[in-house]
DNA sequence: CAACATTGTAACCTATTTGGTTACATATTT
DNA sequence: AAATATGTAACCAAATAGGTTACAATGTTG
């Protein structure tokens, strides 16, 4: 169980990716096939990177999709966490 | 990259929790704070496993939540891939 | 067999999410 | 100053997550 906020898989797209290629949002966006508006969303954090786009981030990078939504995962994960109520949840033993 | 079909978290929670603790569905929608239907959809392979399910059957089954959500993934990850075409993707390099 | 427990599913509903377009104002570079 | 890049607002549409209630079809068991 992370401590810390874990980042958002948007920020290491930026600060790892991006910036290695010299890409900016509105280039990225294009050559990925979605909306700048959408990528602007997503490096800034406000949406999560879902299935279809880490796949697209993968073939684009040739990283895995996997790193992408592991990310994701663990930050939505770590979110939840702070907010869901689990003191109903009854245990099974 | 994986072959096959990877199995649905829904079905290792049918047949390797329920079956173990002798849960029936409704008994455990009751338990976890679902409703019956959205739990036989789960179990049915027919919806996901949500973070916030998967921080209730992690508590409900002392369990990490991250091995149902990794589960999801891997199943998500692999029907996207059956469906998501990435012939217009451009590659950074 | 009769009674009961369990399940799948249909019909319906609501809130949220994912992603898009267009437009405009603000930065930031050159 | 001109050009580039960005954030974001106002829209919109389709899909998703989850709920309720009701009913028919199973299983199970005294």
């Amino acid at each position: 169980m992370e401590m810390f906020n874990p980042p958002h898989p948007g920020e290491t797209l930026k600060e790892l990716y991006m910036k290695d290629y010299n890409l900016t949002i509105a280039k990225l966006a294009l050559m990925l096939g979605i909306s700048r508006k959408h990528l602007s969303n997503i490096v800034n954090c406000k949406v999560p990177i879902s299935t279809e786009i880490a796949l697209k981030l993968a073939k684009c990078f040739n990283t895995t999709p996997e790193i992408w939504l592991r990310e994701q995962l663990a930050y939505d994960l770590w979110h939840a966490r702070q907010t869901v109520n689990l003191d109903d949840v009854k245990v099974a033993f």
